[in-house]
DNA sequence: ACCTATTTGTCCGTATGTATG
DNA sequence: CCATACATACGGACAAATAGG
């Protein structure tokens, strides 16, 4: 587990941390089922707080490319889950809001470009 | 702004702060562009710390119901633009997969029932 | 144009709870 | 039972952006 810090840049440290791995995933160098270290460990092997690299895991967490879990810690979650949660949080919210199929396609193809 | 917390429940309390203000915003209570009660004060009216109402207010910023920003404070997003970004996303990660429109509309499809 | 108060953002430290192995 | 590890909440400190006088 190779992370870098710059303590002198504009960028949050933890989300350094975020995107760091985030790059080791999209580039294979951490597959799926595979473990990130320990909060605590990697906090301090950079000498920077655990609630630091915390806030970075909850960042990926959030987009779904890593799964946390008490006592277990951080595993990378297969690439093809992630999108899944993404879709259905969509379509979950456009229901609420009384959106009907045909909008919700007509907008995903307005992102699209 | 009128919010209600129950120590003793098991939902945590950041999450109850912001399903409150999610379901006032829902319902109306809350329009777009009105402002959120500051976390220094919302956090002393309801005895708790100031760390523990901004958690919940990142939350409701990571669902893009109100928007956060340094010295001015959160106010509610309008409510058709946070799907937008929802949808963005989705199209963003779906892009660095490499998968397809015809793909994304099927996601779609496939998580709506 | 300047200054000041307000407000969030980040980071640190500590403590307690709870799930996992 | 016990060590590990995250989750939540508390408190404090400083920085940065904003708003207002």
């Amino acid at each position: 587990m190779l992370i870098r810090i710059d303590p002198g840049s504009d960028q949050p440290i933890y989300l350094q941390i975020a995107k760091s791995i985030e790059t080791q995933i999209e580039g294979g160098a951490l597959r799926a089922g595979e473990r990130l270290p320990s909060a605590r460990s990697l906090s301090a092997s950079l000498g920077i707080n655990m609630h630091t690299v915390l806030k970075a895991y909850a960042e990926l967490q959030d987009r779904s490319l890593v799964e946390m879990r008490r006592g277990r810690g951080g595993v990378v979650v297969s690439e093809t889950t992630g999108i899944d949660v993404m879709a259905r949080e969509l379509v979950g919210t456009a229901k609420r809001r009384g959106m009907t199929q045909d909008e919700v396609q007509r907008l995903i193809w307005d992102a699209w470009r």
